[in-house]
DNA sequence: TCAAAAGTGTTTGCAATACACCCATGC
DNA sequence: GCATGGGTGTATTGCAAACACTTTTGA
């Protein structure tokens, strides 16, 4: 995806809420990038740039996440944009909110030109961002917690054989709330988007977990429907 | 709200999906003007116009709806932005699209100078669109009928008094489906949301029903914390 | 033998759905 | 007296929520 320098840049910037969930950890993070350009030279914020009249929103979504941070193809979703009139200092500047949700150890973070630095930092201690990413921030974990509460999305965020009580941290992350271990473990096998698996964990101080993987089938079946987990 | 034309024009966008819903013959209706201006002169297609430099994009959102239509003082709900490169012939568009709920009755239509005609269509009878707006009227129904199971939104498209019939109605118009009515009542019943009054309708050629209306308290509770309707 | 987590079962109560049925009124 | 809608009742089924209990394993 190259592009010549001379292509003219709209006043509409994107700007990406990328957050991380570690299995292991159970940890859910936020992406930041610490910024080598004006303004706020030097803050923690979103990464974003500016979109280029030769490209669509959700290419330049890509395209920008890429330059600010070296993550490549990552499928980003649009939420809205923020257009008040005074959210850029100086200038004029409508932005696009995108965001996804990955495993970080999946990716190499190689900050671009316009950034000097682009670290995962946990949701609870994530600095104080400029202009309006924090509201940004925001209204991305309300959109998430509304998602994962409406459909079984962040199944890819576990390995690929994984116990139910990994499951159950997961929504516990992103939700920021307990769940019943037994409730939990009805609801989801209610569903038949597991597969349980003859094997077990191993090594661990305590009855090992028996493992189980996702049907592909199903689980692409049920984000289509939209189904209801009501956790 | 004045502004001189020399102010800068973005190369963006808004566009208003309104509905309309008359409680008398139980028609969900959309709100569509007939282009004065190119492209696609004399075609009938969303209200929609360009952003000012000096405005919000809700701001614009109002200020559009106005010029186009003469609706004045609406709140629109954004949706998203559509950002295909080649979405508008030309040049470079992107656009925002916003949408409301409104009782038709309440508005005189006066057309501005860049529309010949404003009316109100019948969605199941709506012309084809230009531009992507098909695409856009799609998603502002689809997004109608998640918001109305999740939150009781359109209420104000009642008459002050009304009969729990009527509001069965606007719901089975919204969804495009038909209800039990007897489950419908219990349902709407529970949520303590309905002011039960000691009048009947009157003239009517069958047994007197009811009349109701809301309790603005709880209702904006409920709108608040976005209460499950679940039909 | 203790801690830690796996894994199962039970009870309570409410809600969704599908019907069936009687009531009142104007034509 | 019949069509039209108002209004109520009931049986079934399934799930949510709370929580109590047994099992397995390593340290």
């Amino acid at each position: 995806m190259s592009h010549s320098h001379l292509d003219k840049i709209e006043p509409l910037s994107i700007d990406c809420v990328v957050f991380g969930f570690e299995a292991e950890s159970h940890d859910l993070k936020i992406l930041l990038i610490k910024r080598a350009i004006e303004p706020h030279f030097g803050s923690w914020a979103l990464p974003g740039g500016f979109i280029l009249y030769s490209e669509g929103i959700d290419e330049a979504s890509n395209r920008i996440l890429n330059e600010m941070t070296g993550i490549e193809n990552l499928y980003l979703k649009q939420l809205r944009a923020f257009g008040e009139v005074n959210r850029y200092p100086d200038k004029r500047v409508i932005t696009l909110s995108y965001y996804a949700l990955v495993k970080p150890g999946n990716y190499t973070l190689t900050p671009g030109d316009d950034a000097s630095a682009a670290e995962w930092f946990l949701l609870s201690e994530s600095p104080s961002l400029p202009f309006d990413h924090q509201e940004i921030l925001d209204e991305a974990i309300s959109t998430l917690r509304r998602e994962v509460r409406n459909r079984p999305i962040g199944f890819e965020l576990l390995p690929e054989k994984f116990t139910l009580l990994q499951l159950q941290k997961l929504y516990e992350a992103i939700l920021g709330i307990e769940l019943d271990k037994s409730n939990f473990r009805r609801k989801i096998q209610r569903m038949n988007l597991l597969v349980k698996l003859d094997e077990w964990e191993e090594n661990v101080a305590h009855r090992a977990a028996r493992l189980f993987k996702f049907d592909k089938d199903i689980y692409d079946d049920l984000q289509n429907k939209g189904l209801i987990f009501d956790v």
